[in-house]
DNA sequence: TATGAATGAGCGTTCATTCAT
DNA sequence: AATGAATGAACGCTCATTCAT
């Protein structure tokens, strides 16, 4: 990956994230990236291979969002890690995530099941902890984490510190 | 209001939905519509005004969106309601829904507080039900909901039965 | 001549001077006048014999424009006169000047000689006065009015008095 | 500057003279010139900026008009030059000088005082000629030639060797 | 790999004009 | 005589894309 690729790259992010797909010109891109407009074609053949290539790479930088807590082998701690998730997000990631689900709602991209291995921790855990319907258990957390995380990507979050002391309290954590 | 602006009002909520504000031409709508091109334009100024009506008019139907619930007297049956309301959805308002949640995350809308009503009725109850943190759990039901609703909106929402009888025995209902 | 049909003439007036006979939407037209647009075309069929009915209008108004040196018998009044007056113009005339100028130059009008009458009583005066080439002398200040009537309806001509002050000497007024 | 750009301004110099600004669309510009539409936006931003340029381009052009008089140390020599200038103008700048005018009256320009440098240099001349009133004398050529200029630049002028003749003898030149 | 001039389809918009009332 | 909803062609302009260098 060329230094002026990975340009056009970054670009690509911010500008989708803020405008984004189809409020975004490829003439943005390359004045945004400083780099020929005819090297976005070169390098991603057409526009929409680049929106591919965008998501591609959000993908994989979010590909390891989960994993501190795919790690953990402590039940208690897997659903409290769970948990604090949406409140404690890598900064270096929240540009991907932005763009990944506002992508996701523009375009009406098949999505991917996201959360999967988080909610098959999660299921594991509860199941651990003897809950009674362990897989239901794990799609509440989920809502909570996603409903959150909606929030939190819109910088709509103003309680955070007591919405996530009760998540807290609920899980007798 | 002619029958004609009521057609491109129509158009452009089906249009809107399926591709985004970007996503649609003018001339698309006006195609959809019957209608000629130029009559967008006499009735909404510009593509903008055509899209800020669209989301108003969304906004007004979807204003009596929870007032059954905020009606109810009975604050189990507020919550229940309320927990029922994603599962329940009028299908009607379901096209407005769609089309408010892609617009906001399309363009960048100052997004009301649209859940505002909804989420006092529920501290309410759970007050009057003698919950200790009744503004914390209805933030709680709050994230269910949305969590629930996005789901929904993208037709993803597998286990709507299974989840729903969850939910109400949380509540105890 | 209804209400409505004089105001649609006066608003074109001012809006074709101000702005040409391109840069003025019969759109605009009817919202300066205060008149639905469908009554343009009913008076005057279209926008071109809304144009050919404005410039005979105005060249209507401007027929009596040279009418006061006409009727003068006196021939060093003659030429007082004709010098005199881009200095002087009728204010209510004005506007049909200015009109008349700026379409004459922006459509190509087949200029009908306006100024021939008063190039003729200036020949008489000239010949009367012994001139020895009057019809050339005649000319002479023809280009000298032209030149200044030009500056005038440009709000150009800052030295108005001395101008003519020397005018007034050359012809020995 | 690239050929085609060139030949953009080209083509905009024969139709914004022939049909002015409003009444030439950049359409039928990119026709004449053989060019995609969408270059003249490229090069220009937008048709007003076309405009702007073709207007510095012409003065550009035309900023060498009076220089063979300006350069010229004879006072009389001067006079003769200034008076013959409107009947024997340089063939190539015709079109520039038709533009100029054309479009100082159809938009409306800030017109700079073009005319400027040569009413100084007849200032000077007449001074030298010891005119008791050179300021005023100069004011009266400059009249004599705009007002023949408006008459050459409308094809209008008939008694071109008569009236220049009369203009010669009457500055006894 | 990288540029930048150039393209042409299509977009949002304006405009003169028509027509039922 | 007068309105105002409606039209459709054309306009200025943007955009993704191509290509010679």
């Amino acid at each position: 990956m060329t230094a002026r690729k990975e340009r056009i790259l970054k670009s690509s992010l911010e500008l989708f994230t803020e405008n984004g797909f189809h409020g975004t010109s490829t003439y943005g891109i390359s004045q945004h990236a400083e780099v020929s407009e005819g090297l976005i074609f070169r390098h991603f053949r057409n526009k929409e291979g680049l929106g591919k290539a965008m998501v591609e790479y959000a993908n994989e930088q979010l590909s390891m969002l989960y994993e501190p807590i795919l790690r953990e082998v402590d039940a208690v701690i897997v659903v409290r890690k769970s948990l604090e998730f949406p409140f404690n997000l890598p900064q270096a990631l929240l540009p991907y995530l932005k763009l990944r689900t506002k992508l996701e709602w523009e375009l009406n991209l098949e999505n991917t099941d996201h959360f999967a291995p988080l909610r098959n921790a999660l299921i594991n855990a509860f199941t651990t902890l003897g809950y009674y319907q362990p897989v239901q258990e794990a799609r509440v957390v989920e809502m909570l984490i996603e409903g959150t995380l909606a929030e939190v990507l819109k910088d709509k979050l103003a309680d955070a510190d007591v919405l996530l002391a009760y998540f807290k309290t609920k899980y007798a954590l």
